[in-house]
DNA sequence: CCTCCACAGGAACCGGTGGGAA
DNA sequence: TTCCCACCGGTTCCTGTGGAGG
């Protein structure tokens, strides 16, 4: 069924793949560096923009293009409690694994020990995570290391524009980060990075300007408009059209979203899954309520033992986190404290 | 004005896991 | 081997919120 396919090399359409040519982004990656290549004190940071506007790319850049720099970049969504982070801290720093069961107090020293020898940067991306789950407790810590004039924090958000809010007074203070803006990418910027990667993965005359062209003039997430590529990519038989990517569309979004939610749990995957049930076109808010109740069945008819109102009513804030569902709050709203959602990807464009 | 609804979200607690020390 | 301790995902319990309805 699968006819031969028109990609040569599929590594430059992974959403990892670290491109060779930067656009609109010299701003950002001269603050980075001089941020953190500095003889004397280092420099902290606070990266915020939308998601898909080259916040980690520019930073793994940055970090790989140094020497005599060690370099911890951690994914808060998945290491999203102080001991966790500390524990990769650790790995990335000895080169060892680091088995659970200690102090944190001891990974502590551990990281000390060692970042007192080294410049280290840590990078925390998606750092609202563990925010969210673990207070500023982490944070608090690292800034006020000992050696601290040779760590740069380097905190990475989409939803947190200076953090000044998220984290407690004193905290803040003391990490007192520089805030580097990251606008989302212009139509031509996109379509240069998407140019540039399509001709780089796929066989030369396979993918059509005006194809491109589209996506980029569709989206300002750089990461969305990959995938849209890629998965047109997977669906052309001998070239990538314009129709053809107009067509890719619901897939691209269902490919999208399994890649957002793979980081995380099932039971994630089932309330998302509740909240596309519940909405229709009559209906495009939901109540948590109606959520629980859905997720439940959903949960059940898969033999999964449901987890508490609780439990999911903290899945549903890292839904929100990951943008993939939007969340208005009403303190005061028609039963007072409620939220109401909405698919932030809509089915049907 | 009081009570109820339908939730938000803090805090305490629980059982399992995996060290380290005696 | 026994005991103790921290961590973790999860539950249970609880208090707070503000409009609607009596």
């Amino acid at each position: 069924m699968m006819t031969a396919s028109i990609i040569r090399d599929s590594e430059p359409l992974q959403p990892w793949f670290l491109p060779p040519q930067f656009y609109d982004r010299d701003e950002q990656l001269q603050h980075i560096e001089s941020a953190v290549n500095q003889q004397s004190v280092l420099t902290n940071l606070h990266l915020f923009g939308p998601r898909g506007a080259g916040k980690t790319h520019t930073v793994r850049q940055v970090l790989e293009s140094l020497d005599q720099i060690s370099t911890c970049i951690v994914q808060c969504e998945q290491q999203d409690t102080q001991y966790k982070v500390l524990k990769q801290l650790c790995q990335t720093v000895t080169d060892k694994n680091v088995p659970d069961g200690h102090h944190s107090s001891d990974l502590k020293r551990l990281f000390e020990k060692r970042s007192s020898q080294l410049r280290t940067v840590v990078v925390l991306d998606q750092v609202d995570f563990l925010l969210l789950n673990d207070g500023s407790d982490l944070l608090y810590y690292l800034s006020r290391i000992r050696h601290r004039d040779k760590i740069s924090i380097i905190t990475i958000s989409e939803t947190s524009p200076t953090l000044k809010t998220e984290l407690d007074e004193r905290t803040y203070s003391t990490l007192s980060p520089d805030m580097v803006l990251f606008e989302p990418y212009s139509t031509e910027d996109l379509f240069q990075i998407l140019w540039d990667r399509a001709t780089q993965a796929i066989h030369s005359g396979s993918v059509q300007r005006k194809a491109v062209t589209y996506i980029a003039s569709s989206t300002e997430n750089a990461a969305y408009g990959l995938q849209w590529l890629k998965t047109a990519a997977h669906h052309a038989d001998t070239v990538v059209t314009e129709d053809l990517v107009r067509r890719v569309r619901p897939e691209t979004d269902k490919a999208y979203i399994d890649q957002l939610l793979s980081g995380l749990t099932a039971h994630h995957r089932l309330i998302y899954d509740a909240v596309v049930e519940l909405t229709t076109d009559s209906q495009e808010v939901v109540h948590t309520g109606e959520i629980y109740e859905t997720y439940r069945q959903l949960a059940r008819s898969d033999r999964m033992k449901p987890l508490s109102d609780r439990r999911i009513s903290d899945y549903i804030k890292h839904l929100e986190l990951l943008q993939v569902i939007e969340a208005d709050y009403h303190y005061g709203g028609e039963k007072g404290k409620t939220r109401e959602i909405s698919l932030q990807f809509s089915q049907n464009h």
